[in-house]
DNA sequence: TTTCAATGTGTAAAAGGCACACAATAGTAT
DNA sequence: ATACTATTGTGTGCCTTTTACACATTGAAA
């Protein structure tokens, strides 16, 4: 990138966006019974949660909906805001050159997190990063500033969400097992669960269709694969779920 | 208040605030049997929730605190952030005088809900304003711009707050009576509960201690008085409750 | 003193959560 | 081919929690 316009942007970024606020976003995505999420790298260093800037004329919804387009390719996301953050020692260690600038500023950050279906997303490096890539979530490399704060405050707030909200329809591809599904609880409460149990419970929310299909491959019995009943699942979702994990 | 510091403050009020952010504080109490929240009336017409901003070297929470602060004269507070408002459009029917005042710039609200003791509360009303008082939450006038929005969200955030935090400790006074308690969450709740079924739920919790004393005055049978029992009731916070309403 | 309306306490049925057992089966090793 | 192994599919009973409901008690008012 042309680095008059970088330098450009770092004192006058006023123009384009407001100043002092930021949105961060906490993308989680699940592969290989892993719960994922996606960070980026700066040219000069640390690993970063992907964030971006209010426009003048935007809502901070849809500044979030377009920092995720840009970073993964997709639309139509599942996103919630989960917290703000906006202690003025948040951005420890933040490099200044000048105090005037418009990126020097104090900034508040709003966060959001993301459920993105893994295998759909192709990660994009932004223009301060070289690097774009998942992480396992319990692997994640030291972060900049606060955003291991944001990112575990991220993870709480999902737990919680779960007890109102049959997650994995955001999470996994159309077409799921059983297994799959448990595991992908199993990382999220990061606590395992009993098999018959957790089969019995999620068919009884309803929202599941089991095929005649089942995945081959596996090195054992060939489990059934299940899809998410899309009126179903809407229907309960306004009734209001009561699952308490 | 002076007018001439008034329009320092409009046109340049980024020399002691971030500009952009405000905060606004949806405060809760309980009298008679009613939640309540707080409201403030400006001077030219409409009534709205107690807000603010944020000063440069202090962190948003410290804000919130502050603003409470100023308007019911209490320390010490439950003050939850609940949600951040960042629709462009949000401050429908804002009066511009000169679009170059700070004040007149959009603005992002970060939301906080306090609970607070109804009867400590001696409400202020700020420079703008000629009247703060309590409001029957199910009597609440028309709002100012998307308040009444925040309002409502705040009451949703604080039902679901309900399900991991024993939340009475914060509304009611020191002694009170079960049917009090009750009818506190039945307001919150919006939901009539069982008598019987209440008072043996709440006392499975641990966290009530009864006391000798009866209340008496009633037209009827004197119920006893409890209290809240600070010790285990931190404990218990620290282990995490699972209520679910 | 009687009446009324609200409080204090208990009990049984229903529902939901939890622990666990056994049969079925796709691939693997022999 | 055959036996083996790890995993899936399904069911059963116990225990805890929730829910519904009944009856005795009591302070004030009539």
């Amino acid at each position: 990138m042309d680095s008059a316009l970088l330098k450009d942007f770092n004192k006058r970024g006023d123009r384009f966006f407001l100043s002092h606020i930021s949105v961060d976003c906490v993308i989680f995505g699940f592969h290989q019974n892993q719960l994922k999420v996606l960070l980026l790298k700066w040219k000069d260093g640390p690993w970063c949660l992907p964030g971006g800037f209010v426009k003048h004329a935007e809502s901070v919804d849809d500044s979030a909906i377009r920092i995720l387009q840009e970073r993964t390719g997709l639309d139509n996301i599942y996103l919630q805001q989960f917290h703000t953050f906006g202690d003025p020692k948040r951005e420890k260690g933040k490099k200044i050159t000048d105090p005037r600038n418009w990126i020097s500023k104090r900034f508040i950050s709003i966060g959001y997190y993301a459920l993105v279906e893994f295998s759909k997303v192709n990660p994009q490096p932004d223009i301060l990063s070289n690097e774009c890539r998942w992480w396992n979530i319990d692997k994640v490399p030291v972060l900049i500033y606060d955003h291991r704060q944001i990112m575990d405050k991220a993870l709480e707030s999902l737990r919680l969400d779960l007890n109102d909200h049959p997650v994995g329809y955001n999470l996994l591809p159309e077409k799921f097992t059983m297994p799959e599904l448990q595991r992908l609880y199993e990382t999220m409460l990061d606590e395992e669960l009993d098999r018959r149990n957790f089969q019995k419970r999620m068919l009884a929310i309803g929202i599941l269709e089991r095929l005649k299909e089942r995945k081959t491959g596996g090195a054992h019995k060939a489990p059934y694969l299940y899809r998410f009943d899309k009126r179903k699942y809407a229907r309960a979702l306004k009734q209001g779920l009561k699952l308490s994990w």
